[in-house]
DNA sequence: GTTTTTCTGTAGCGAGCGATACACAAATCG
DNA sequence: CGATTTGTGTATCGCTCGCTACAGAAAAAC
């Protein structure tokens, strides 16, 4: 699907789409989305605004290409996280290392672009904050999902609720964004993340042979 | 200061400058600094351009005025939980209990406009976000300062940071900040912040008694 | 070669932005 | 009363926004 079909007809394209494509990434992850102009994009780009709009289409098309983007470049590893380790406990404390970690990596913007890029939008975009938002939704819901297997292992207590547990754990992600964004070090959200963990419900005592097997969702 | 001195000399204002002035606090909070145009806070003050400006400058002056007026009707809580409460935890669990009921408070904006009018702003506007982010900071000291006069008067432990404690105070009233503005009831977010005291370091168990009294910082 | 197709650069569209010039209205002061 | 001061309404200003018309450039198809 991706890969060229034939030779092209017509004048080749004189930029590379995935850097220009990634360059866009930048622009949106550091400025927001409304922030972010079409002059701005060009200047990163190194195009100009014929170029964007005949290879992206127009903003909001070249946004949700960018969101793509992000997700497969940086934004997986909540789900990658709470999917690979045995336990919720595992996967959410890796999930929130990993954004302490991800949120300050040097050389690129600082937090998430699926929290922070559609914040403060005025109603005419109104549909790229409710995109972004049904993402972290998402998020959450696999994070409840995981708890309620644990619950079900018996690695949770049975009273345990996981949606808020997940609402709980969501509220520190963003909270760890927002404060990468405001310039905290890793060190700094490390320490968060160490403390937010203290509040994970402890496994009643009996029954924690089961550890490491969990059932299908 | 505020009191009309004597009778002013030209035409009176046609409008209550206080009203106005909490229209402009609704629109700033519910859209942010930069996504609020002009031509929205003319609407919404129910006054014209010109009006707007004689009365409270430019759009940044009036934006100071707003925070001021917020920080006034709205905003005090965190500091008045953590000065008036006998103990950190407990402050922090009563201004944490209060951002729960503020940021999801029927008619008014959700959230905390300190927390998310200067989000994702364009750099122009740089100095709107700083200052904001100087406030959040006050704020974290705050809470800093009440961990540390606890751990002097033996109510937590001797090793507890109290910069990291007041840090992971800040990044769960921005997640619950942050989860009222996406649509959460007032119960979920409590029940968030039930999950966020049990990271509270527990007291070392002999020194309790001295419960109530703590020094000035 | 000529034709066809596709991309690029210039230049500019209508709309909205923050902010204001200017004339008029409405009050106090003398 | 006239003079002065201050606020209001109309009608913009210059600028940037997202976006595009149009002509020319660069490739394949014939």
């Amino acid at each position: 699907m991706a890969t060229k079909e034939t030779k092209q007809r017509g004048r080749p394209r004189s930029f590379d789409r995935e850097t220009a494509l990634e360059q866009a990434v930048r622009s949106f992850w550091e400025q927001g989305y409304e922030a972010t102009s079409i002059s701005d994009l060009t200047r990163a780009m190194g195009i100009s605004a014929p170029s964007l709009y005949a290879a992206f289409g127009d903003k909001r098309a070249l946004f949700d290409e960018v969101v793509a983007e992000y997700g497969r470049l940086y934004g997986g590893f909540i789900s990658r996280a709470v999917a690979e380790e045995p336990t919720a406990r595992r996967g959410v404390e890796r999930a929130l290392r990993e954004a302490a970690a991800e949120y300050t990596a040097p050389g690129r913007p600082r937090g998430c672009l699926v929290i922070s890029a559609a914040l403060n939008i005025s109603p005419a975009s109104a549909e790229v904050a409710a995109s972004l938002r049904e993402m972290r939704r998402s998020n959450l819901r696999e994070i409840a999902s995981a708890v309620r297997a644990d619950v079900a292992a018996g690695e949770l207590p049975a009273d345990t609720d996981a949606d808020a547990l997940a609402d709980y754990v969501g509220a520190v992600i963003q909270g760890i964004s927002q404060q990468a964004r405001d310039g905290a070090e890793r060190t700094a959200l490390e320490a968060v993340v160490e403390l937010a963990m203290r509040a994970w419900p402890e496994a009643a005592a009996e029954s924690r042979s089961a550890a490491g097997a969990r059932p299908a969702p």
